[in-house]
DNA sequence: TTGAAAGCGCTAACAC
DNA sequence: GTGTTAGCGCTTTCAA
């Protein structure tokens, strides 16, 4: 805009490179998009002449033309936990070779901000649309359901998807996670998590875990709810302020890995003997900790898989089923003792 | 695609809107692009014809004939570390307001990557872009000039950039880091980073840092390097080969703060006293990082600034400077002793 | 193997 | 305040 010396009128058209060339825009068009029926001869004209110009080909007309767009939508509640880019990871390599784009969208647990974003993104009219969680406005649903697109509904398979669903149940998770905990013959457990009203997964993995108590007729002694701030930090003050309120607890249960490392390095501050006097759990199975003093019991949440999974249904590489579960490993860490 | 039940042969059309409710196409354009030139009773017609329908604009056809896109491409080398979330976050509420939208891509720090992300993204004729370092292939550096639209180039000011820069320099941070540590009166440091021949700030930061050592008669006594794995994990086994390779070691300066965690970690695991009879330092500023035992010495970079001032060009908010500085500030934390 | 014509769904520009 | 016309830059289709 600056600096850029010769700043062309408009940018480049296949016109121009047609000029340049001697070549038809017919033909022009046909070489840019690798297509065979050219002959060597003209290919290389061409090639020289977009080459030589610098033309990059307008997606935009190109699209409406076609009435084919190589986008697929993302939509996740957050980038800045460690869960969301191993699933962009996980859908990246997957479409790597099938000429689809990720696009990603962020709406920070927001459902306004979540439609807003899915509206945006299908007014590209994308060749898919991969989108977390299982509730959404009853707009965005309809949305969804009718952009003639495949879409899959992504992490969480406890509920009813619009098209296809790729993920864990976040309610079975809690259940196993408790069943463990019981099982290693703690008693005394807390619960420590977000307070996110939207994150629905997390939800449904306390709902799973205060069942599976229940059934075992114990019931949570203590629960702790934080917002904002460093995760780590946020552990470290929530353990401290439950077990202040609740010295006698023998457990707890943290919605994810973060503030349960959080908690660890504040009970080992303590000299606390972990998991003897008291153990620990989070979720998520998040590789960044495994450098922690001891390595906390987790769940991962198959979250390269999930990625995987859902990109190849939307490139239309798998046999459709609805929904696909997959089914999280306990990773029982140092911070459960054996029973 | 499978379940919904009437799906649409072809997506829904302005046509479409003007037939069920009666008023042109032209104007039902105006009603959906909020031109207040319509009547209030046209309006609510079009209105909730297109809300019945589930009508969702083209936004490809519109781009085409406006000639406008309320996109800005950002183009960063990766998102699973903790700088490029934060800048993220900084474009996104300075873009807010304006009707641009951001649109990511990620180039794993390979520049053959990096120059075919740009080259989609130009394709798509955004209204600016915003791409993460100065160095990148002649081939990119050319299509950038050649769009005729903002491009800022963000996270470093030591070099040229295309149009403008926005960003620290890294090879200042360096200088300063090293002095702040020689005033502290460590004489036998190390590095330990990042094997990534394109991480081209990390290199200047140690450029800086061994020039400011070089000044004062030092010189760096070991060095190391990793790639991949937890970064958390990385650190401490790093630390571990330095410390047995070079024992006498007073301080360890770290490329990130995430190994640098896993180094503090290490030693405070030793026994040894950190920062008396060793010091540490990372670089980035990473908040997820406050609960740990100490608080590790470190350079913030300016991120979230970074993003705003990004964005706020590429929104046309900014006056036009060529390059613009910010000036990191030292954190010393508890990893520096006092001098 | 190459070219010509028509049009993708929308908006700019101009009339009314 | 509303409608009409002519494209935006490509690709599809069909003809040569």
């Amino acid at each position: 805009m600056t600096k850029s010396s010769p700043e062309p009128r408009h940018t480049l058209t296949l016109r121009d490179v047609s000029e340049a060339s001697g070549v038809s825009e017919m033909t022009v068009s046909r070489v840019l998009r690798n297509r065979g029926d050219v002959s060597a001869a003209t290919r290389e004209k061409v090639l020289e002449a977009a080459r030589t110009l610098g033309y990059v080909p307008n997606k935009i007309a190109g699209a409406l033309a076609s009435q084919r767009v190589n986008l697929v939508g993302v939509v996740i509640p957050s980038l800045s936990n460690m869960v969301f880019p191993e699933v962009m990871t996980g859908i990246s390599e997957t479409l790597e070779g099938t000429g689809l784009q990720p696009v990603v969208g962020v709406t920070n647990y927001l459902p306004d901000r979540e439609e807003s974003v899915i509206y945006e993104m299908l007014s590209w009219r994308p060749s898919g649309m991969i989108v977390a969680g299982l509730e959404h406005s009853p707009a965005a649903r309809a949305m969804l359901a009718q952009a003639g697109i495949p879409i899959v509904e992504i992490m969480d398979i406890d509920g009813d998807p619009v098209d296809h669903a790729v993920g864990i149940s976040h309610h079975r998770a809690g259940r196993k996670m408790a069943e463990a905990i019981i099982a290693a013959g703690y008693k005394r457990i807390a619960f420590l998590g977000t307070q996110m009203p939207n994150d629905f997964r997390a939800k449904k993995r306390l709902q799973g875990f205060e069942e599976a108590l229940s059934k075992a007729g114990l019931a949570l002694v203590d629960r702790e709810f934080y917002s904002g701030g460093s995760a780590l930090l946020k552990g470290r003050e929530m353990t401290a302020a439950v077990l202040a309120r609740s010295p006698d607890v023998d457990f707890l249960y943290y919605s994810n890995d973060m503030i349960g490392a959080g908690g660890l390095l504040y009970c080992l501050d303590q000299g606390l003997d972990v998991p003897g006097r008291i153990g620990l759990a989070g979720f998520n199975g998040v590789e960044l900790l495994d450098g922690l003093p001891r390595k906390l019991a987790t769940m991962d949440a198959c979250r390269l898989e999930i990625g995987r999974k859902a990109a190849e249904i939307v490139a239309g590489q798998a046999t459709s089923t609805d929904k696909v579960e997959l089914f999280p490993t306990l990773q029982p860490g140092d911070t459960i003792r054996q029973a």
